[in-house]
DNA sequence: GCCGTTTTCGGCCCGACTGTTTTCAGTCG
């Protein structure tokens, strides 16, 4: 059994028992285990298989739950959680799901109305039967059917992280198969998307029935949909779909353009071909009046022969690029590499899960060259921020950690909350003394789109802010994004100096690819940085990176591509932007 | 259920909003 099994037994078994209304803190602790799980380094059963290890050494978890996780890697089930799991209907955990529902109301409604699906729920709630129950009334029933609507639209998706590392597995599998010689992902996650309908998996090389066979034999694979010669879909434990498909290497360019798509660049690239007198499909381009085939092995060859520069995955949206392309004027996307700073991360002092220096050591390891440690502020009770005299103190300790280091700049940054009333949540004096503010907001996410606006402008009168963290506070397939009005504020960002954040996190992705496209548009630069709240985070940084390249960003649209000491000259605002 | 210790029990994050109440439980971040 995977880290990642045991985790979600351990999570569905938390939120059973939180539903049978059990200890609080019991069930606590059982979350405190999973995301202790979520960031562990290596895997559970290696643990379990070293003789002079112990899972007890692992922080947060216990005895209870040590026994728990050797039972589950034992018997591939776990005893409470299948009670539990027999106790309340499969719908539960689904229901918790829901925006404006919690264990109680979950509880009641079980109990009370004996829900089995999302439909039952969705009754009730347009029937107005919800009212019926003491603490429940029309506005709640409104909320959830918004909340169910929602639901419906995110389901059957998947973070671009997992299905990353899902294919990157069944990818490793695919290649120690018989003859196996390249294993390419195509679709929205070779497109770098934000979140991922299925994988797409295209293979060269060997017999395809035996690879097939072969494939099927998987561990993983919960389902097997459909089944042809060179091609089968299955679904895999995680819930999400893999189609694997078999392909000669003389198709493999127009292959892999087909399938890595978009849908509409594709449409657009066709009827350009037509156009051109050619036709291409899945096979490769041909031209009709010979019946000849012209291309097909490479995309470069594909593209190359439709007259266009070849157009990175990232930008395949129909959104210009097949223009530019032909024009010669594509943008030299920014890469991994030319990222130098991570300008967002936490420590323990607030809700981070790693010393300062153990931050500062892992980013120095993953090559960079400077970081800021943006710790929250005293406004986010819940993450134990930082008020004035701890902020001066972890200045001190940021240069003194610092000091010690060698080859790795340390900036001392803050993430401030941005206030209801957009003023900072740091008195002036002391965020000045900061090398790195990076503002946010948290709270009151539900004001107007007006007053949102109003609210971020107002911020931005602080001479002291430099970056706005997660601009617009989605959290993919959980939050929908806050409105305000982006082209004022990022008018206003551009004549304030002040710069955008893509925050790498796979969750949030925010800004998101068209938005941060508006900023290069509107010259506001772009800071791309992981949030990170251990040091498994650190590598993230793709993810952000992969977004800005889908927003036609380049090196020089982002700041953190720069040196240490040119960065933080870039941060800086003049008077006349401060005014 | 975990952890730290003032070392085997007691503390564990907590303020604010929302909607439903008529003094507050449930949810959220």
């Amino acid at each position: 059994m995977e880290n990642r099994d045991i985790a979600r037994i351990l999570s569905e078994t938390a939120d059973l028992m939180e539903v049978a209304g059990e200890d609080p803190f019991r069930i606590r602790s059982y979350r405190n285990a999973v995301q202790a799980i979520d960031s562990l380094n290596e895997n559970i059963a290696d643990i379990l298989g070293n003789p002079e290890r112990k899972l007890t050494e692992i922080p947060a978890i216990g005895k209870s739950i040590a026994a728990h996780i050797e039972e589950l890697c034992r018997e591939g089930k776990l005893k409470r959680h299948q009670e539990l799991c027999a106790k309340y209907p499969p719908i539960t955990l689904e229901l918790l799901r829901l925006q404006g529902l919690g264990p109680k109301g979950v509880e009641v409604l079980l109990t009370h109305f004996r829900v089995q699906s999302l439909d039952d729920l969705e009754r009730l709630c347009k029937e107005g039967k919800l009212r019926e129950l003491p603490r429940m009334g029309e506005k709640l029933e409104q909320k959830l059917l918004k909340s169910i609507e929602a639901y419906r639209r995110i389901t059957g998706r998947y973070l671009i992280s997992v299905a990353d590392e899902l294919a990157t597995e069944t990818q490793q599998y695919l290649l120690r198969g018989p003859g196996v010689q390249k294993v390419t992902p195509a679709g929205s996650l070779r497109r770098g998307k934000d979140t991922i309908g299925d994988i797409d998996l295209l293979v060269t090389g060997g017999e395809p029935q035996k690879v097939v066979e072969y494939f099927l034999r998987f561990p993983k694979i919960s389902e097997v949909i459909a089944k042809g010669e060179n091609k089968v879909s299955v679904k895999l434990r995680e819930g999400i779909q893999v189609d694997l498909r078999m392909l000669e290497p003389e198709n493999f360019g127009a292959a892999l353009q087909y399938f890595t798509g978009s849908k509409e660049h594709s449409v657009a690239l066709r009827t350009r071909a037509k156009r051109m007198g050619l036709q291409l499909n899945e096979y490769g381009l041909f031209r009709v009046s010979a019946n000849a085939r012209v291309a097909g092995r490479t995309e470069k060859e594909v593209y190359g022969a439709l007259g266009l520069a070849y157009i990175e995955p990232e930008l395949r949206e129909n959104c210009g690029e097949i223009d530019a392309a032909a024009e010669h004027r594509l943008p030299r996307l920014v890469r991994l590499v030319d990222i130098r700073g991570d300008l967002h991360m936490h420590s323990t002092a607030t809700d981070g899960r790693c010393s300062i220096a153990e931050m500062a050591h892992a980013a120095k390891e993953r090559g960079l060259e400077y970081i800021a440690i943006t710790d929250h502020t005293k406004a986010l009770a819940m993450a134990n921020g930082l008020n004035e005299k701890r902020v001066l103190a972890q200045i001190k300790e940021i240069r003194k950690i610092e000091s010690q280091m060698e080859g790795l700049r340390i900036f001392a940054g803050m993430e401030v909350d941005i206030h209801q009333d957009g003023t900072l949540d740091l008195d002036d004096d002391v965020l000045s003394q900061l090398d790195v503010v990076v503002g946010s907001v948290h709270s009151y996410m539900t004001i107007s789109p007006e007053e949102m606006t109003d609210r971020l402008l107002r911020a931005f009168e602080n001479p002291c802010l430099h970056i706005v963290a997660h601009p617009t506070g989605r959290l993919l397939l959980r939050r929908e994004p806050f409105g305000f009005d982006l082209e004022r504020v990022l008018e206003a960002a551009k004549r304030r100096h002040i710069a955008m954040e893509i925050n790498a996190f796979p969750d949030r992705l925010d800004l998101c690819d068209q938005h941060a496209r508006l900023c290069k548009e509107k010259g506001v630069k772009i800071v791309i940085s992981t949030d990170s709240h251990h040091t498994t985070h650190l590598q993230n940084m793709k993810y952000g990176v992969l977004t800005a390249r889908r927003a036609w960003l380049e090196k020089k649209d982002v700041l953190n591509t720069l040196p240490a000491a040119e960065f933080k000259k870039a941060l800086q605002r003049s008077p006349a932007q401060v005014r």
